[in-house]
RNA sequence: UUGUACUUGA
């Protein structure tokens, strides 16, 4: 029954397995054999809760209901791979895939390099967009923002600049995240200059900055000690109707009571307790 | 849009 599938979807999005996991028991129970679609909803579950165990578990068991894995079990294997060591596990995901005869798409890229990017290994991310452009499979921008996250982790600021005129020179209109996340690359590095210029190019390109912009540069500032800056930037946040979040927050206070700014520290923890925040 | 996958902040 299609709404079988429906449900277990709707239960790997709120991060429960195990009822996931019940559900595809209860369809045996009333004589139903899960369909590709149902492992592979029980699958992405794994995924959002990290239990790549029992993931390999289910891929085990499809067999048994004469089901095959597709690129969208694949993918959320992958996709599992959340570990800093956990790349060549990848790696290999990727080889059996193609041994089963399936043909990475864009998506598996994508994810592929997501690995890359957590596990630090933003090199290879680079090789995977360079081989599936070889494969003829267009990098779409969760593509080109995926390589961007890669290099920012690893504060190579030049890269990630790069990789935003190649968007550019793809066709592609880089969006929040892509900005974001050349942002965060110049953070990493401590530039908050190169961090607030990017930020304010973001504008004028057109996109709006949202919560995270807005975070990311604060974070930036932080290592320099710029608390009025930060402030600055909280404020405007603010003024142009977006509620700065925990984050923000938690690291302006931090900067506040560094400096001995200790009303600015108690107004700050005022809106963290109104909001519901913990204290930093 | 017709049951399933990928990207950004302490």
């Amino acid at each position: 029954h299609i709404s079988y599938g429906a449900t277990i979807t709707a239960c790997a999005y709120a991060g429960n397995l195990d009822t996931a996991l019940q559900l595809l028991a209860r369809m045996r129970a009333a004589g139903i054999t899960p369909d590709l679609v149902c492992y592979n909803a029980c699958m992405l579950a794994c995924d959002k809760a990290g239990k790549m165990d029992t993931a390999y578990e289910l891929l085990k068991k499809m067999p048994e209901d004469n089901v095959e894995p597709d690129l969208y079990t694949y993918c959320s294997l992958i996709a599992a791979c959340q570990a800093p060591d956990d790349f060549d596990r990848a790696k290999q995901l990727m080889a059996d895939l193609k041994a089963l005869g399936l043909r990475p798409n864009e998506v598996i890229y994508n994810a592929m390099m997501d690995v890359c990017a957590k596990c630090g290994k933003a090199d290879e991310a680079r090789s995977y967009l360079s081989e599936m452009r070889a494969d003829g499979v267009q990098p779409s921008l969760v593509t080109y923002n995926t390589c961007i996250s890669a290099f920012s982790r690893i504060g190579d600021s030049n890269t990630c600049m790069e990789l935003l005129q190649e968007v550019r020179h793809d066709n592609l209109k880089p969006d929040k995240i892509s900005y974001n996340g050349c942002i965060n690359a110049f953070g990493n590095t401590g530039n908050w200059p190169a961090a607030l210029t990017l930020f304010r190019g973001m504008m004028t390109a057109g996109v709006e900055p949202d919560v995270i912009s807005y975070t990311s540069c604060i974070c930036a500032l932080e290592q320099s000690n710029e608390w009025q800056k930060a402030l600055e930037l909280l404020a405007d946040m603010r003024a142009r109707g977006l509620r700065p979040g925990e984050i923000a927050l938690r690291v302006c206070t931090r900067m506040c009571a560094k400096n001995d700014k200790w009303m600015e520290v108690q107004v700050i923890l005022n809106e963290m307790d109104s909001e519901g925040f913990l204290p930093p």
